[in-house]
DNA sequence: AGAAAAACTGACAACGATGTCAATTGTTTC
DNA sequence: GAAACAATTGACATCGTTGTCAGTTTTTCT
């Protein structure tokens, strides 16, 4: 790691010097000034936040109180990591990321390397989409700090652990439920082209049709955002159609509560005309009406997870497991019916 | 502060030896240990993480990176708080604490103290419940931290800031929105008697009701908990009534969402047969059927406000500031009308 | 019983910054 | 032109822990 006093060298001048350029104190000629801030770019330096606050005894750290509110995925994640950091003596810190950031490799090379020497965690949760960037995981492994991926991705990095369900598994059987229930024609909205959950889900969906014997077709696939204008928006359309799907299976929650908007606006009732289903279980899930069917994944134990492998690491730091493979941690996935599916429209 | 070498000394041992009892390093006699732990509780010592990552280079923190997901009340205003935090150069973390903690004096008394002693944050930002709290709020000023409080409530600390609306004009004009549509029962469900938003909402309504020359029917107010169920359940009872009120008005948008599903239960239209109205904008707002009339806060505002507040106060901590009682600032809210009120039935 | 090994304990350096204070340089004043 | 003063710069101590290593005591083995 490069320290102050590499700064002050590169540049000629006094450790204390360089100090005071990074506070913003007075007394520092302006050439001096621009000598330094150009050390400091050169050699990427970015100052220790344990050194600091040791010394000045100010952390520069706000703390905002709250309880956890289990409600959305990253929320619900948080507090069984929270859970288990607290049980072996870590704490644990939400760090926010744009997704602008995560789409342009410069800037995200910039972003996670300040972040790194900044915070340098002993270890670090991702998930999606960051779970899904192969950049951005690279990152982090070179700079050796141990990875949690939650969610599914094909990222096989040495390692670390992927903790997901079995997205193709569970959306085969929420699709089969829909079959079950003598529906042929069922709609599908993908979510993010780049959330390896898309591709996992649609193709549980194909599957299932497959092996009932059902052709995917193309007209009854809509893209969406995961976002719940992007699922109304698709299911306006899927409703629009001439011979329209008697049930539609979206990517999330969040889609499937649009598409349920979308019927209202078109006086078509859930479920005796269209069955709805959606996936992740969400706070929203039990709150609309008609109340969603949809499958449920294990996020408190992710979180626990993503810790309990993380403190192994840490632990075992000088360990020699340098050379396996990162592995996958399956957990079990919960078929949650509800309200919003019922038997095929004659 | 307490130090390591004040540990030490209370026990009679060297500074190392305290060191591998804390660390759970072996070469300790169990006698030592014991002597060691009792020292440390009796002067309720707590290690100072910076000086402990200094010298390990390890922060014993976990980081969990994810896009901020401004949805419900917290993880709106973190997002506020930390886009001006970045600005200034601060961190921002969120701690979680229960809320059995926060109702046992005893128990919040020993969590604040070492939270405070560890962490050792240069200001603190408090949402309700929290903002609440006298004895917290005693506890965090004794320590000399400076506090942004979020959200309506009384407490009139030297040298704080109270951030909120004004909760009490705001759900006036929702009741006079209800009033002007022709409804004269409303009913009105409350939330958690210890924040003091329902006090000041359940104000409002009383006010518009007083003005508009109607009694408060006692029988009209139902309790909550600011939950969906609750809502729901306390629905259920005003839609049970022999006269039931043709609008109800609940202290926020999950309790109003649980409404809206009571009312579907018993196959009453929303907002044809009954008008109802929520508090908070919430994420589910705009995402069920019938879409939630509602009133907004300044979510965003309130975490860039919160922020701006603490960075001036570290900034001057000299400053002689020291015997001003804490100001409210208060913002703007709005009023957002959507589908689910509408003009009182016959 | 004596030697070797193991277990225990503590003195001291070190982590990477900032605070204090003294040394140096530049500027103004008479 | 010398004295007084202000601005700039740097040497060194320091924050509160943990790592290294050496010294001391206890245990084990022949």
């Amino acid at each position: 790691m490069v320290r102050m006093i590499d700064v002050a060298n590169h540049a000629g001048v006094s450790l204390k010097t360089v100090s005071r350029v990074l506070n913003n104190e007075p007394h520092v000629q302006e050439a001096l000034r621009n000598k330094v801030h150009e050390s400091v770019k050169e050699l990427g330096y970015v100052p220790s936040a344990s050194a600091r606050s040791l010394r000045s005894s100010r952390t520069y750290t706000f703390h905002l109180i709250s309880r956890s509110v289990e409600g959305n995925f990253v929320n619900t994640v948080q507090s069984g990591a929270l859970r288990a950091s607290q049980k072996y003596g870590y704490n644990l810190v939400v760090s926010l990321m744009t997704l602008d950031t995560l789409n342009d490799p410069t800037e995200l090379k910039t972003w996670s390397q300040n972040f790194l020497s900044q915070k340098r965690p002993d270890g670090i949760i991702l998930v999606p989409p960051y779970s899904d960037s192969p950049i951005f995981n690279d990152i982090i492994n070179d700079a050796g700090i141990p990875i949690s991926r939650i969610g599914p991705n094909e990222i096989k990095d040495m390692n670390n652990v992927n903790i997901t369900i079995d997205d193709s598994v569970a959306a085969k059987e929420a699709t089969n439920h829909l079959l079950s229930l003598g529906h042929r024609r069922i709609g599908f909205i993908r979510g993010y082209e780049d959330h390896g959950a898309t591709h996992k889900r649609f193709k549980g969906y194909s599957d299932a049709l497959q092996e009932a014997g059902i052709k995917v077709d193309p007209s009854l696939v809509k893209p969406g955002i995961f976002s719940f204008e992007s699922g109304m928006n698709s299911g306006l359309q899927l409703l629009a159609m001439e011979n329209r799907p008697t049930a539609v299976f979206a990517a999330n929650d969040d889609m499937a509560a649009g598409v349920i908007v979308a019927a209202y606006r078109n006086n078509i009732k859930v479920p005796e005309e269209i069955s709805v289903i959606g996936f992740d279980d969400s706070e929203l899930a039990a709150r609309i009406w008609p109340t969603l069917s949809t499958i449920r994944q294990p996020l408190i134990k992710y979180g626990e997870q993503a810790v309990e492998y993380l403190v192994n690491r840490a632990g075992n730091k000088s360990k020699n497991d340098n050379d396996k493979p990162s592995w996958t941690d399956l957990l079990d996935y919960e078929f949650i019916l509800r309200e919003s599916t019922g038997p095929a429209a004659k």
